[in-house]
RNA sequence: GAUUUGGUAGCUCAGCUGGUAGAGCAAUACACUUUUAAUGUAUGGGUCCUGGGUUCGAGCCCCAGCCAGAUCACCA
C-alpha cells in the first residue's frame, strides 16, 4: 500500500496500534492464546480443578508414589529434550514437577508435550498437575506428571528473581515504587512479602482472641462522622448529598466506644480504620489501623498489666517468641515492662523537674535545652516537646511512660494524687509510641471544661487542638459512665516492630501512592511537526534530506524528533547514497 | 516542606571526555529423557521518565516538570 495522505496512514496505524503499545513478549503471549484455541484448548477454562495437595506439605510429608493433584503458577522451566523440569508455585510454596514426554503423551500424538507444554506454556501460567510423588537422582522431591491442564494463561511476564545454590537472589524485584504499585506481582515473586502479611493477619486474630477470651465484645462504630473527635488531627472532609451536610472521615473512634460503655457494655473494642489528612512518610499513611478497647470498672494501672500480657501473647502468636529484632535493636515483649512517670523521665535525661513550674518557666527551660518553642504552646505542649526531644528516643525496650500533664490529655481523668497530671500512659518501643491509654474521664462537667480549653487553644493557633465540641458525647457522659480504662494501639506500628520493617508501606498491602499515569494511548496522531514534514514529503514522495529539513524550517532538535518519529512509525525512510541522504515515503 | 539519590530492553543493571545503545536472566529457533541460577548454538527485542535548550551531534551537559527512594522537618 502506498501512503499518499494522512488518511492512508491512519488506516495502517490502526492495524498496527496494538503492536506499537505492547512489548515483544506480550504480543507473543497473545499469539499463543490463538494457537492454544486452534488446538482446542481453552486458556481460561471454567470448571473447578480438584486440588488435593499443597507443595510444601508434599515435601514435608514425603510419600513415594503418592497420587497428588496440585495447581499453581509455573515459575521456572528446564527443558531437556524429551523430558523437562518445572517449578509450580501454589499458595504455600513451590514444588518441582517432572514432565516426561511419553508419560503425558502415551500415544503417537506428542503435541501435548512438544507444542503445548514446551512452546505455548509461559512462566506465570496457572497449571493443574496430576501425578505421583518421587525423588529425583539428586534427591529433590518432585511430582512425575501424568496429566497437565492449563488453568489460566498469563499475558504479562512477571519479574523473575532467581535463587542460586548458595541462596543468593539474583534479579530481585526490589524497586519499592513498582512493588507497592503492583503489589500483586510483589506477592507472587517475593515470598518474604507474603510472610509479612500473613503475620499481620495472625496479629489481628491473636489480639481478637485475647479480647474475646477476656469476655469483651468486638463492635463497629461510624466512620463517617459529623464531628471528627477523639484526637487532634486534620480530618478528610466529604459531603452527604441527601442530608446536604459536611461529613468527616473519622480520625479516632474513642468517643463512640465510650458511648457504648455508657450504654452498659463491660468491654468493647474495635479495629478502626482511621483517616488523617496530614503528611505522608515512611511511618505515616493517610489511612491506618488503630485498635481501641474500653473496659469498665478498671483504671490505667490495670490496663498496663493487661497491655503487657496482651503484647506478650501477640508477639508469641505471630513470631513464636516474645523476642524480636527491629533494625539494630533486640527487643523483648515479655511482661512486665518498665514503668516511669513522665516527670521522672525528664528529670533523668535533663535534670529538670517539671513539677509546679509555670508556663513561662517551662518555656525558658525548653529554650535552654535548645528546643524550638513559640507562644502558642501551652504547658502541656511544652512538656511534650521536652519529652519528645530529650527522652522519648531513649526507650528501646517496651516502657510505660505514665502521668502526662493535663493540657495534653483532654479526655483523660485527673490524677488521683496530683491534679496537674492525668492518669495516662503511653507505651514506647524503640523510641516510638505504640500504645496510649487512660483512666477515662467520666466527669461530664470536667469534660466540658476540657473541651472548652481545647477550643481556646485552637483559637490561640494550636492547629492540633480540636475546635468543635461534641455535645452529644457530653450528653452521654451526663447519663453517667462507669469508671473505665481505655487503650489504643497503632496496629501498623506494632506489626512493623513484629516483622522488622522500618516503613509502614511494607506492612500495608496497598499504601497510598500518587495515582499512576498510564501512558495515554499513543493513537495514530502525528504531532504538528511530524504532519508538517509529512505534508512536504508527501508531495514529492522522495526528497533530499537537507532540502526537506530546510523547507520544514524547524529547529535542529524539533527536526530531529519529527524525522525520528516518522521513521519510527514506518512511514518514512532515510537512504544513504554515496553523495547524499535521500528520504522517501514507504 | 527542605536536601539528596535515582528513572536505560519484560526483570536486574552497565554505559568512558558528548560521537551508530550493552550484559545477564526472560523471549524466539534448534539440540538434549532425573535437571535445578540446567547446558550449548543462533536470533529478535529500546519513547534511554516528559518537555524545552546548548551543540554538527545529547542516555550523558543546562533549564523546567513528573514519579519514587533516603535523610531531615512536621506529626498525641
Amino acid at each position: 500500500m502506498i501512503i499518499r495522505n494522512y488518511n492512508d496512514y491512519l488506516c495502517i496505524l490502526k492495524i498496527l496500534q496494538m503492536s506499537i503499545e505492547l512489548s515483544d513478549q506480550e504480543i507473543q503471549r497473545r499469539e499463543k492464546l490463538t494457537r492454544l484455541r486452534d488446538l482446542g484448548i481453552n486458556p481460561y477454562p471454567a470448571a473447578l480443578y480438584p486440588v488435593t495437595d499443597y507443595s510444601i506439605e508434599i515435601k514435608q510429608d514425603f510419600q513415594e508414589g503418592k497420587e497428588v493433584c496440585i495447581a499453581g503458577r509455573i515459575m521456572s522451566q528446564r527443558d531437556m529434550g524429551k523430558a523437562s523440569f518445572a517449578e509450580i508455585q501454589d499458595s504455600k510454596g513451590r514444588i518441582q514437577v517432572y514432565v516426561n514426554r511419553d508419560e503425558i503423551c502415551p500415544g503417537e500424538d506428542k503435541t501435548n508435550y512438544n507444542t503445548v507444554f514446551k512452546k505455548l506454556i509461559d512462566l506465570g501460567d496457572f497449571l493443574g498437575i496430576k501425578g505421583t510423588v518421587f525423588k529425583t537422582q539428586v534427591g529433590e522431591t518432585s511430582i512425575k506428571v501424568s496429566e497437565l491442564t492449563l488453568l489460566s494463561k498469563s499475558l504479562k511476564p512477571l519479574p523473575l528473581p532467581k535463587t542460586d545454590a548458595e541462596g543468593k537472589v539474583h534479579d530481585a524485584f526490589t524497586d519499592p515504587e513498582m512493588r507497592y504499585r503492583q503489589r500483586y506481582a510483589d506477592l507472587v515473586v517475593n515470598p518474604q512479602v507474603k510472610e509479612i502479611f500473613m503475620k499481620r493477619t495472625k496479629l489481628f486474630s491473636a489480639m481478637r482472641n485475647f479480647f474475646n477470651d477476656a469476655g469483651y465484645m468486638e463492635v463497629e462504630t461510624p466512620i463517617l462522622q459529623a464531628i471528627a473527635g477523639g484526637a487532634a488531627a486534620r480530618p478528610f472532609m466529604t459531603h452527604h448529598n441527601a442530608l446536604d451536610i459536611p461529613l468527616y472521615m473519622r480520625i479516632a473512634n474513642e468517643l463512640y466506644l465510650k458511648r457504648l460503655i455508657v450504654g452498659g457494655f463491660d468491654g468493647v473494642y474495635e479495629f478502626s480504620k482511621n483517616f488523617r489528612n496530614e503528611g505522608m512518610d515512611r511511618t505515616h499513611n493517610p489511612e491506618f489501623t488503630a485498635m481501641e478497647i474500653y473496659v469498665s470498672y478498671k483504671d490505667y494501672n490495670w490496663m498496663m498489666d493487661f497491655t503487657e500480657q496482651l503484647l506478650e501473647h501477640c508477639a508469641k502468636e505471630v513470631n513464636g517468641t516474645a523476642d524480636c529484632t527491629f533494625g539494630e535493636h533486640k527487643i523483648s515483649f515479655k511482661a512486665p515492662y518498665k514503668r516511669i512517670t513522665m516527670r521522672d523521665s525528664i528529670i533523668e535525661f535533663t535534670g529538670f523537674d517539671i513539677k509546679g513550674k509555670s508556663e513561662d518557666e517551662l518555656r525558658a527551660a525548653a529554650k535552654g535545652m535548645g528546643i524550638d518553642v513559640d507562644d502558642t504552646m501551652g504547658k502541656g505542649k511544652l512538656i511534650d516537646e521536652i519529652f519528645g526531644e530529650k527522652c522519648e528516643g531513649n526507650y528501646i525496650q517496651p516502657t510505660f511512660i505514665t502521668d502526662y500533664p493535663k493540657e495534653m490529655s483532654p479526655l483523660c481523668k485527673s490524677h488521683r494524687e496530683d491534679p496537674e497530671l492525668t492518669e495516662r500512659f503511653e507505651l514506647m518501643v524503640c523510641g516510638k509510641e505504640i500504645a496510649n491509654a487512660y483512666s477515662e474521664l467520666n466527669d461530664p462537667i470536667d469534660q466540658r471544661e476540657r473541651f472548652e480549653e481545647q477550643v481556646r487553644l485552637a483559637e490561640k493557633g494550636d492547629d492540633e487542638a480540636n475546635g468543635l465540641i461534641d455535645q452529644d458525647f457530653l450528653r452521654s457522659l451526663e447519663y453517667g459512665m462507669p469508671p473505665t480504662s481505655g487503650l489504643g494501639i497503632g496496629m501498623d506500628r506494632l506489626i512493623m516492630f513484629l516483622t522488622n520493617n522500618p516503613a509502614i508501606q511494607e506492612v500495608l498491602f496497598f499504601p497510598q501512592m500518587r495515582p499512576e499515569k498510564f501512558n495515554e494511548q499513543r493513537g495514530p496522531e502525528l504531532t504538528e511537526n511530524e504532519k508538517l514534514v509529512f505534508d512536504i514529503l508527501a508531495k514529492e514522495q522522495s526528497m533530499d534530506l537537507n532540502n526537506l529539513k530546510e523547507k520544514a524550517g524547524l529547529s535542529n532538535k524539533q527536526w530531529d524528533i519529527s524525522i525520528k518519529g516518522l521513521t519510527k512509525h514506518g512511514i518514512a525512510k532515510v537512504q544513504k547514497t554515496n553523495t547524499q541522504l535521500i528520504i522517501e515515503i514507504i
